[in-house]
RNA sequence: GCGGGGGUUCCGGAGUGGUCAAACGGGCGGGACUUAGGAUCCCGUGGUGAAUGCCUACGCGGGUUCGAAUCCCGCCCCCCGCACCA
């Protein structure tokens, strides 16, 4: 007898996927005699290894193919790789510079699938060329998968920037450009001063964890000297308080003429950002150093006259390095303005009478609801705030600021603004000041950035920039169409889906740097990586084919793609202009339009609004409509421990364990069956040991049972057995409709816990032995059903029992049919009333003060059954409440009549819903015979020496009042 | 702020118009087995009760209904998304 561990599992485990590989189990080629089912999952990032989080969606998409399989469906479940884009590029330049922190990482990761040291050295050090990176991490990725199971048709992987793919997308983009979707515009992004390049959230020192975002500045133009300060804000519509200018009396500033000729002052750091966003020339004049402007005034475009005063907080470093005050509601102003007054030989040390402060009074432009004097008074107050340089001001700060955006208006103080909410408020102002050529956009990022070699962040203005035109009328209206009649799983998530289709307008498509594949009509560009993966799925139907028929990348011209996926053009003629063989194109036709649409799309819920929205919409505009997607499912993350998954907490689980610590079964079972789709998986060791020992007692049953002939049925006829065999099949057809729907963990519920849950109860009934033999009566449906998700221990099992060698697999058999000649009803019912019974028993035995050694239990009175039978076929399916019908109906019968009180009692107890009414039809003797067949199995459960069974007709005096309370599905227990 | 999800017993989490004192699991209490047990199994876990019941809970406040955790209105609180990033 086999031990029963988890070494033993996953030597079992692998033992299988060594099969199924060798023997290819997994491969699906078109057939169009049978009925195809297309199923794809999101390819991996491979840039590094994947968590179980991953794991958990690629899972379920794996028990949803096997459950199709099981249906009788081709199933097609392809997997690939995703390399384009930056992040992989990325590690690979940091190693080469030889970061400290990702050589590291890395390090760690590579371990996770190298023991050997050397190796591992060797392994990152060929990192600095990227491509090694994908490949690596694919390649491992690629075990994983294989590690837990999944049913992947191998045959049809490939990486995002192999020359193949890039073919396949430059005719994606060919079509888009032709369908008038792609745009050219100017765009704004991150910018490194020392690389001169654009730089992603990857390339960013903290990026992951700290996003830097760009901030869209107003830099007003307050009239001084011979020219303007360029006074910065993100809320224009401050300017009606404005009571005073900042500067930073240690920077250092520089005047600047400007193409128009136009004089600026504006710090010497933010002159090389324009320059970044501005086309035109700046020609610095001179600079100045910042205390030169303390007392002195400029004219404000409202026409406000306005003092210079010292600020320590004002940095030359964000955006022109002059800022406006507004004390009502910006905390940094009102902080300011205090430390001034408190200290006033600051302004003396610049020569400036502090006086002039009192003059200087905050002027309340903006109402929110229940604030009433000034805002930024009431925060720094709320706060605690001492100074200007006091940090809770960034707090403080955005409280106003939010606080405002959203429920403030202008009031009357606010000139022509008055009266409009904050909101729009701010965007009348600034198009205004615009307008009039008297402000400029300033872009700037919202925190201090450098790049991770250390270059510093700005933000850029890039002209030329390609767009997707999302905005597009016709491709979001026939999207929406389309949306409507896709099946997406949960339900809950289609609105998100909606407003995705709404929000999306322009979007960058292409980057300079990066992996993947260029633009064909303008060669710098290279295409984006969430925008290079939209309709990869119909990849997956040719690319083994054009492997295995050798054709070069360079025949892949768009010509072969219009052919295989839309049937343009004629093959003989692309044949002889591209060399590939007229029966290849034809036989990729084929297998696209076998396969195709992409009947399931299975992920986790952060791509709804943008990658599957974009997969929907690109598949819209570039296939026929018979080929657009059919149905989406989702799941939710996984959580570790009741904590987030993150790698700063070093609590990631890499999937790369599971085969090694754990075991694939146990991990598949796991996360399909703690939680439904839209629920978090809570990954805890303990809960991962609890299952651990339940499946191997599961697999022992199951071994144990396979133990005994097929053709042993002689337990089939003991009520215990038909009435396992009843729910069995019960809970197989029922499981079968919850998997349909997408019920995965109640599918579980269902045929895994439930039936090990009854196999108890018999075991109790009938002894462990004849257990077993009713368990092998149910074993082959059993673990078909539930080969979906324990696929290698079903596989197991099934070795052991099956006779047939053409089924050598599990893999090839067919959800089982539900044996309805098993299914009892009436027996199922019968044992529910003793289980409650047995259950109430307890109770009952508990309350009693003295010791008890008998039990007399009261079937209800012949008439009661009448009773519910008559308001089973009245009450339950007419419906009807009216007592007095019901009653007259009572007294047209015979046997009823004399109880008619005890009926009203009952009838009353119905419709108040304290009694239900038995769903099946019984008759006393029914039941009394059962509780008489089951008497030993009574008297044990309530630990009494003796059960008495009678009718409560024939109840002697002393207990009738209490058998009075007997009803047919609930019979009355007397202690004695 | 907008959009989405949610607030249920000690905890995690079922339940979306009536069999609900509330699935399932954890924790806790008791028992069995045992040299022992962190292993396994059984029982219990709102209150009350010598009886097969009764009373009470579902964020807060109203309403609809014979009947509400479930439907409607208002309010409070928590989580996620709001983009160009895979």
């Amino acid at each position: 007898m086999e031990k029963l561990t988890l070494e033993y599992l996953r030597t079992i485990e692998r033992k299988w996927q060594q099969i199924w590989k060798e023997r290819n189990i997994y491969e699906a080629d078109a057939d169009p005699k049978k009925p195809k089912f297309f199923l794809t999952v999101p390819y991996p990032y491979t840039s590094g290894p994947l968590h179980i989080g991953h794991g958990r969606t690629y899972v379920l998409g794996d028990i949803i193919a096997r459950f199709k399989r099981l249906l009788g469906f081709n199933v097609l479940f392809p997997m690939a790789f995703h390399v384009t884009g930056m992040p992989i590029l990325s590690i690979s330049d940091r190693i080469s510079r030889g970061d400290r922190k990702t050589i590291d990482l890395y390090r760690t990761y590579v371990r996770l699938y190298i023991d050997n040291e050397e190796e591992v050295e060797r392994v990152l050090e060929s990192f600095k060329d990227p491509i090694n990176v994908a490949t690596f991490f694919a390649d491992n990725i690629q075990k994983d998968f294989e590690s837990i199971g999944l049913s992947i048709d191998w045959r049809r992987k490939f990486h995002t920037a192999e020359p193949i793919y890039n073919k396949f997308i430059e005719w994606q983009y060919y079509r888009l450009k032709d369908l008038d979707l792609l745009k050219k515009g100017t765009h704004y992004v991150r910018y490194c001063l020392l690389h001169k390049q654009p730089e992603g959230e990857d390339d960013i020192e903290d990026g992951d964890v700290n996003p830097v975002h760009i901030q869209e500045f107003v830099a007003i133009k307050f009239k001084y000297e011979d020219g303007y300060i360029l006074a910065s804000t993100l809320r224009p519509e401050t300017l009606y308080g404005a009571t005073n200018m900042w500067v930073n009396p240690n920077a250092t500033y520089v005047k600047v003429r400007v193409h128009n000729g136009e004089i600026w002052y504006i710090s010497r750091e933010s002159l090389i950002k324009l320059k970044h966003q501005y086309p035109f020339e700046f020609e610095a004049i001179e600079d100045t150093i910042g205390s030169a402007f303390v007392g002195k005034y400029v004219e404000s475009p409202l026409g406000d006259k306005l003092v210079i005063l010292p600020a320590s907080f004002v940095d030359p470093d964000r955006v022109t390095g002059f800022v406006y005050s507004e004390p009502a509601d910006a905390p940094y102003d009102y902080a300011a303005l205090m430390d001034l007054k408190r200290n006033p030989d600051t302004l003396r040390k610049y020569g400036v009478d502090p006086s002039i402060l009192d003059s200087i009074k905050p002027k309340k432009i903006i109402e929110v609801k229940g604030i009433s004097g000034l805002h930024a008074e009431y925060v720094i107050n709320k706060y605690n705030i001492k100074n200007q340089l006091d940090p809770s001001l960034q707090d403080a700060t955005e409280e106003v600021y939010r606080e405002q955006f959203y429920n403030g208006t202008m009031n009357e103080n606010a000139g022509e603004l008055a009266g409009l909410p904050v909101i729009i408020a701010r965007d009348r102002i600034r198009e205004k000041l615009i307008r009039e050529n008297k402000a400029i956009i300033f872009y700037e990022t919202s925190r201090k950035a450098v790049c991770r070699g250390k270059g510093k962040i700005i933000i850029a203005r890039v002209d030329n920039q390609w767009f997707l035109d999302y905005s597009s009328e016709w491709w979001k209206k026939k999207t929406k169409e389309h949306f409507k009649r896709m099946l997406i799983v949960p339900e809950k998530y289609r609105k998100v889906f909606e407003d995705a289709i709404d929000w999306l307008k322009f979007r960058p498509c292409a980057r300079l740097r990066g992996l993947g594949t260029r633009l064909p009509f303008d060669k710098e560009w290279l295409i984006e990586s969430l925008s290079d993966s939209t309709i990869y799925m119909a990849f997956y139907t040719i690319v083994h084919i054009i492997r295995s028929s050798n054709i070069d990348p360079e025949q892949l011209t768009p010509e072969v793609f219009d052919f295989i996926f839309l049937g343009h053009g004629d093959p003989a003629a692309i044949s002889t202009k591209t060399g590939i063989p007229i029966d290849t194109l034809e036989k990729m036709r084929r297998s696209f339009e076998y396969w195709y649409p992409n009947d399931l799309r299975h992920t986790a819920t952060p791509h709804i609004s943008n990658h599957l929205t974009f997969f929907i919409m690109h598949h819209i505009a570039l296939f026929p409509e018979k080929y657009w997607p059919r149905g989406i499912s989702l799941n939710e993350l996984v959580i570790c421990e009741g904590q987030k998954m993150a790698k700063s907490r070093g609590n990631v689980i890499p999937l790369v364990d599971i085969a090694k610590k754990y075991s694939a079964d146990l991990f598949r079972l796991y996360v399909a069956s703690s939680a439904d789709l839209d629920g978090v998986v809570d990954w805890r060791e303990v809960e991962v040991a609890r299952l651990e020992r339940s499946l191997l007692s599961f697999m022992r049953i199951c071994l144990d049972a396979t133990k005994i002939e097929e053709a042993d049925t002689s337990v089939i006829e003991k009520p215990a057995v038909r009435w396992f065999l009843s729910v069995f099949y019960r809970h197989l057809e029922n499981a079968k409709t919850l998997l349909e729907n997408f019920k995965i963990r109640d599918y579980i519920t269902s045929m895994y816990y439930e039936i090990i849950n009854y196999i108890d109860k018999i075991k109790k009934r009938i002894g462990e032995h004849d257990a077993l033999k009713a368990v092998r009566l149910i074993l082959k449906d059993w673990i078909i059903a539930l080969s979906p998700v324990i696929p290698h221990i079903a596989e197991e099992i099934w070795s052991r029992i099956n006779r047939d060698p053409l089924k050598w697999s599990i893999n090839l058999e067919r959800w089982p049919e539900t044996r309805k000649e098993f299914i009892n009803e009436r027996l199922e019912a019968l044992e529910d009333i003793l289980g409650n019974l047995i259950s109430l028993g307890r109770e009952l035995k508990r309350l009693l003060k003295s010791p008890v050694s008998s039990a007399l239990i009261v079937v209800a009175a012949e008439w009661k059954f009448e009773v519910l039978d008559l308001l089973r076929e009245k009450f339950l399916k007419g419906g009807t409440r009216d007592l007095k019908q019901m009653l007259g109906q009572v007294r047209e019968k015979e046997s009823l009549r004399k109880h008619i009180e005890q009926v009203a009692e009952i009838l009353k107890k119905v419709f108040e819903g304290k009694i239900k009414v038995p769903e099946v039809e019984l008759t006393q003797r029914d039941v009394y015979e059962y509780l008489q067949q089951n008497r030993e199995h009574i008297a044990r459960e309530l630990d009494v020496a003796s059960v008495e069974i009678i009718i409560e007709e024939t109840a002697t005096p002393d207990i009738r009042d209490r058998a009075q309370r007997s009803l047919p599905d609930r019979p009355i227990i007397v202690f004695a």
